[in-house]
DNA sequence: CGCAGAATCATTCGTTCGGGTGACGCCCCA
DNA sequence: TGGGGCGTCACCCGAACGAATGATTCTGCG
């Protein structure tokens, strides 16, 4: 909550700076007041939006939660179909496949080469193709991108 | 540290707003333009804390659909309803809720720290309890029990 | 006021990950 | 019969990660 304040000092430090500037542009090219009003009208919504967000945070949760609660439930846990067609967009061989399903199911790197039969080194082989093949630098990053292709569960 | 920066903002800002009224003092008539600005910045701050509180409500349980046009059927993407009771079950404040997200999103904790604006100790240790509450022991596992568990999407 | 919980930050240490590189065997196929 | 793709394995090294611990600040609550 401070630093919010503290921000909040900040931004308006930049935005009376900024406003300066603005002004002085103003008066030396004698141009449009709409510009001014506008920059001005911009930067604050976009502050007061981001106050919104930030002071409703804690409290959002719990608002929410006595909205739905029940007659929600589980949203229909629908059956994974995976698109083979980015499989074979990608170049993904079923191999590296295996190896980025363990990942996602969270395995270490020792632990899948236990469970695929093969080395670790292997592994790592396969996890680095897939990496570079899902344009990821870390694994989660490899989960999140696979799933969001429907390339696994 | 990071509070320092901000408090020198903040002292940079205090100090040109008092430039500012001194100026004020000496020619308001001039000074009418400035008026105008305040008056627009303080009615869309304003407006933008409103717009702030009003988005944060219903967002959650939006849910934009895509017509996916293709012959392999695409399982409809429930909407995501996050268990809170799992997340009172398993104590998780909103601050390892968030860090957590941003896990499962596969940022490296330097990153994370960089989206919650604290330092990558603070998001270690906010990852250190995410996992002791979940029971995984690395950040892959507590993203698939955390999917599991309906605390994230 | 005092206390508990939350959030923050720091430090140290050992482990894991990931990149880079090179190599070998197998199989398909042109 | 020589590529080319695939799977396998190895080594090195720097970066990232995770555990453990201690400390401070702030806030809410009784």
């Amino acid at each position: 909550m401070r630093a919010h304040i503290l921000l909040y000092g900040l931004l308006g430090g930049i935005l009376i700076a900024g406003l300066e500037f603005v002004e002085y542009r103003w008066l030396v090219v004698e141009h449009s007041i709409e510009i001014y009003g506008g920059l001005v009208a911009a930067v604050f919504a976009a502050l007061g939006v981001w106050l919104g967000f930030t002071l409703t945070r804690p409290a959002k949760t719990i608002v929410i939660r006595e909205v739905i609660d029940r007659e929600v439930a589980v949203p229909a846990p629908a059956a994974f179909v995976r698109d083979d067609r980015q499989v074979a967009a990608l170049g993904l061989t079923p191999r590296e496949l295996e190896t980025l399903a363990c990942i996602a199911e969270g395995l270490s790197n020792h632990e899948i080469a236990a469970r695929l039969f093969v080395s670790e080194n292997t592994v790592k082989t396969h996890a680095s193709r897939v990496f570079d093949k899902l344009d990821a630098k870390r694994r989660t990053q490899a989960v999140q991108r696979a799933r969001d292709l429907r390339l696994i569960s």
